[in-house]
DNA sequence: GTCTATATCCAGATAGAC
DNA sequence: GTCTATCTGGATATAGAC
């Protein structure tokens, strides 16, 4: 858990402002997973961390303030949940199915967090530069273990990245809590590689069926 | 264009009635490509049909029974979509491909309407069972599709599933009104049946790019 | 920083006249 | 079937006292 913070505090006030920011942000996703991104409403988020909803505009400019903010930390979760992965080469294909196991287990675990990282669903919401930095940085962390696969050309990298969401995408609209689907990672990557003719198996494995 | 209609309308303010409605929805369609599916509004919807809200339950019974409408209305358009391809027997890879091109482009074409048929992200919202029927015979054409390719088991299917929505989603997501990852369809076709050792190549055809 | 009070606007749904 | 009028409740955001 790092994030949130855009530098470290200094003084007390300062501290006691950031954790009032990330009780605010915690509250916003719990009341967002009762009822949908959509639902997110200001004077109940306000009731729910004991403020009147004005007293929000003192930790966020807008509603909108709100959602970045929600970007951000998603993308800062996603980075924090990947970073022991993204360090392991050389590349092996066990390496990379432990990797989307960990991502898909990431995308799963909250229906909404995926929704607003991932899908275009909130009308008229668009992450600042700063936080889309970070959706950007995510795809090339992607990107680079691909190339270090020895995948490098743009259209298998969009193949790639259609494989992965389409895991998440079915598993959260059809069978949200299961694994009807997560639990086809492993074969979606020997799939996806054997299609490729790249990154044979490193250690013996068996796959198909 | 079959559909909206339950029966065919055997008096003249029949047809008029069912004209109003089939009016009120394609409002409801435009209106949502606008704003996205939550921005439905009745008043707004009524306006433009030259109504006032309250007269549109002499239609509807409410606002969800609208958008169960639309369910219904979207998934009867994708039947008439696919409907000249499933007649087609023997299936080969060529001919899945022709489907799967279809089917992509039946999805992209409209993303609100993606959203409404394949996603949940309209909070509270069920389809009506008599709707959510006409979901469950579009998956079981597939499944039929699959099975005559000689593509059988559950897990294929669902891996199947999965590629096919992974293409839609990102396309729409990522790229929409573009081609980026629709043009990926036929190779995701042969990614999948080389995988499963089924249906090989009947015309010659080369793959892999 | 937090509050009350308010501005402005919108929502879905119903009652009842015509 | 359509309307006006209304009910009831919600929204985001701002002004200004404390």
């Amino acid at each position: 858990m790092t994030a949130t913070a855009k530098a470290e505090p200094r003084t007390a006030r300062e501290r006691r402002r950031q954790q009032t920011t990330a009780e605010i942000l915690e509250a916003a996703w719990e009341l967002c997973r009762g009822g949908g991104l959509a639902s997110l409403s200001l004077r109940e988020l306000a009731h729910r961390v004991g403020m009147r909803a004005p007293s929000l505009y003192s930790y966020f400019d807008s509603k909108h303030a709100i959602y970045d903010a929600m970007f951000r930390q998603g993308y800062e979760q996603l980075r924090d949940h990947m970073a022991p992965f993204n360090a392991r080469r050389p590349v092996t294909r066990s390496i990379v199915k432990e990797g989307v196991r960990r991502w898909v287990a990431f995308c799963t675990a909250d229906a909404v967090r995926y929704q607003l990282l991932f899908q275009r669903t909130i009308p008229g919401f668009e992450p600042s530069p700063e936080s889309y930095a970070l959706a950007l940085e995510h795809l090339d962390d992607a990107r680079q273990v691909l190339v270090d696969a020895g995948v490098t050309d743009q259209s298998a990298l969009d193949l790639w990245t259609a494989v992965l969401a389409g895991l998440t995408s079915q598993q959260i609209s059809n069978d949200p809590g299961g694994d009807r689907w997560s639990r086809l990672a492993e074969q979606s990557v020997d799939m996806f590689f054997d299609h490729l003719g790249a990154l044979p198996d490193n250690p013996p494995e068996q796959r198909r069926e």
